[in-house]
DNA sequence: AGCACGCCGACT
DNA sequence: GTCGGCGTGCTC
């Protein structure tokens, strides 16, 4: 006790004779190795603290870090102190947690966390008003009310909530939020692409009114640090408010978070795909745990990893299997695109969707075709018996390669000659998955001249052409909606009838592990979209595959018998969640360069006991003009991993934890 | 960001 | 040998 207080006595007296306090930075805007650099300024700042400092030639942002004793080497002195309350305590753990656990960098994490252009100033903005209505009256189902008393009653931090499309999930986060709010802690609720579930922030606004905070990602630079600046001054004044919007949300600070919730908590888009390459359901339960926040995670098909912790028990389960106000659901069927008389009028549209559309534009309804871009032409299948060459290593669809005639596998780098005839049935028929969007949108319009027909894709899509596309689906001014991945989600489409999936296979034989559970959501997904009013909808699957049990089960609406198989090959070739992976990618300008580079990495990673899949060229093997090689890396043990990650020889390698797939 | 250094291949 | 390009490390 003397001691450290003589030790105390003394630090503080130094600084008090030369009137210097130094400070750690973490420098927002940084690649190198160091974290931290000493700074020193004439008073004492917060933990947390926003500073811009000199470093090297240029200027950064950065965070106070520490409190320090004067280092041997010369300081700079701190720039400027930026006008904005310190990061809380709780962020400034969950950045050290996330920087160490996914093996990224203090700034990139800072960076991910603060808004862009911090310590600039924005005119200030009037916040737009809202008309309070309160929770829905509507009252509860029993199912409901079931689920609310399991999640009130239960002793666990985390809750799985898995509810078929309309069984009301939305309804529980409300009256999950009510209860915090009324409690005195804020909520912050996590949703996939705010743009394109507008309906959910709109149930919370019209709820809970002026405590929202909505975000999006094509929020303006000027916007974002509203949103920020709005949750901050109501930690400062220690009011509560209800966070809503994509991954990022969960990093806006707010006073006494007490419920997490996360949305369609399957979705990709909460892996951020730039360093820090994090997950925001375990970021979210990251926080969860620091604050002790309650963490609900929402899902019509959960994701497998989810899955697993609810099987076992680390996780509470929670189901939700009716549908809450009786609307009637679709009827799927399955069309074999091996049967050739099926194609009497289109290429890509057989038959019974050809029917089923004209059948709906003549009730003047709609139908919503849905197709897949990712993976376009580079799958070969047999058009007779619907046969794709598998990988003997892996059990991965091999990707044809046009320019070298060969059947690559992007996966472990197998290779083998491309044949001429089905090596199955023998058949000269083999046929590269994928038509584009436009080829599709051509032969609607050839089928159909007179159909009022709308595009949209993710890439296309602007905010204002979004929302025109889907007022006029609302107001009955489309007949055919055409569309990738976007259409597939929440969107709430009271006049759809027909759905029509232009080719389930293009997704299924991705060559990742991932490929049978993706599948199986986005069928589920864009099933949902059909038979939302009234009308029993129809879902029509068009695919080489018909007897794949993905397809079969996203058909019948089989969650659980899908889940268990997939949950077993998982397990049987030591793929997620049964194990960690950890994927490595290099970059450079020559392809040998990086193809010897990454041999010689990947020997000496199996020298070391590391269980290592490839190098193979990724699936886009040129990216800008580089080329691009990876290979992945299996562990039970996931700190190995990191340490892998952590270590690596230069920054042309680029590591993933836990990656979302192995593309 | 921008500069210094060191490695390696091309060349007089 | 040298020259030059490229990649890498460093910035309190």
């Amino acid at each position: 006790m003397v001691p450290n207080g003589a030790i105390v006595v003394f630090i503080y007296t130094k600084h008090m004779s030369d009137e210097r306090i130094y400070l750690e930075i973490a420098p927002l805007t940084y690649t190198g190795a160091a974290e931290r650099f000493t700074y020193h300024h004439d008073a004492l700042l917060a933990i947390g603290q926003l500073v811009t400092v000199a470093l090297g030639p240029r200027k950064s942002s950065g965070v106070v870090m520490a409190v320090v004793a004067q280092p041997e080497f010369k300081t700079r002195s701190i720039t400027a102190v930026i006008e904005a309350p310190p990061i809380p305590a709780s962020l400034l753990s969950l950045a050290g947690w996330m920087s160490t656990y996914y093996a990224a960098s203090l700034s990139s994490v800072f960076s991910t966390l603060l808004p862009s252009g911090l310590g600039k100033t924005h005119r200030e903005r009037k916040p737009r008003v809202i008309e309070t209505q309160g929770l829905p009256t509507a009252p509860l189902t029993d199912e409901q009310t079931a689920a609310l008393a399991n999640i009130r009653a239960s002793t666990g931090r985390t809750h799985l909530v898995h509810g078929v499309t309309g069984a009301g999930k939305t309804r529980l986060y409300l009256e999950l939020a009510a209860e915090a709010l009324a409690a005195g802690q804020s909520v912050t609720i996590l949703v996939p692409e705010i743009t394109l579930t507008p309906q959910l922030v709109g149930q919370f606004e019209t709820a809970f009114g002026p405590l929202v905070i909505a975000t999006h990602s094509k929020l303006t630079e000027a916007e974002r640090h509203a949103a920020y600046t709005a949750a901050s001054s109501a930690v400062t004044t220690g009011q509560t408010r209800v966070i809503v919007g994509p991954r990022s949300s969960l990093f806006l600070p707010v006073h006494q978070l007490g419920l997490i919730i996360v949305d369609e908590c399957h979705e990709t888009s909460y892996k951020q795909e730039q360093h820090p390459k994090y997950h925001a359901v375990t970021t979210a339960a990251k926080l969860s745990q620091i604050t002790g926040a309650r963490l609900i995670l929402g899902s019509a098909t959960p994701g497998l990893g989810e899955l697993f912790l609810a099987n076992e028990h680390r996780i509470n389960y929670v189901r939700l299997t009716k549908r809450a106000n009786a609307i009637a659901h679709s009827q799927a069927t399955i069309i074999d695109l091996r049967n050739k008389d099926l194609f009497t009028v289109s290429k890509f549209i057989t038959q019974p969707l050809v029917a089923a559309i004209e059948a709906t534009m003549t009730a003047g309804r709609q139908s919503l075709l849905y197709l897949n871009r990712r993976g376009s032409a580079s799958s070969q299948v047999c058009g007779n018996c619907g046969h794709v060459t598998i990988c003997p290593n892996c059990q991965l669809p091999l990707t044809f390669h046009a320019d070298l005639m060969r059947l690559i596998c992007h996966h472990c780098n197998f290779r083998l000659a491309a044949a001429a005839v089905c090596t199955e049935c023998g058949a000269a028929d083999l046929k590269l998955l994928g038509g584009g969007t436009k080829r599709i949108e051509a032969e609607v319009e050839k089928l159909w001249p007179e159909a009022r027909v709308a595009r949209l894709d993710r890439d296309s899509a602007t905010l204002p052409h979004i929302k025109e596309v889907y007022r006029q689906l609302q107001s009955g001014e489309l007949d055919i909606l055409i569309g990738t991945q976007m259409i597939a989600k929440g969107l709430d489409l009271p006049n759809i009838d027909t759905v029509g999936i232009i080719s389930a296979d293009t997704m299924l034989h991705l060559p990742d592990f991932t490929a049978a559970e993706r599948t199986f959501q986005l069928i589920t997904q864009v099933s949902g979209r059909a038979g939302r009013g009234d009308r029993v909808g129809q879902v029509i699957i068009q695919t080489y595959s018909p007897e794949h049990p993905a397809i079969v089960a996203a058909s019948t609406g089989d969650y659980d018998t899908f889940a268990v198989a997939e949950l077993a090959e998982r397990a049987s070739l030591r793929y997620p969640p049964s194990t960690y992976l950890l994927k490595l990618e290099l970059t450079g300008s020559s392809r040998d360069a990086v193809s010897a580079e990454a041999d010689v990495f990947a020997t000496d990673l199996r020298r070391r006991g590391f269980d290592v899949d490839g190098p193979a060229p990724a699936f886009l093997e040129t990216r800008g003009g580089k080329f691009v090689w990876l290979m992945s890396i299996k562990s039970s043990e996931r700190t190995k991993l990191v340490s892998v990650a952590a270590n690596l020889p230069h920054d042309r390698w680029s590591a993933d934890l836990d990656p979302i797939n192995l593309l």
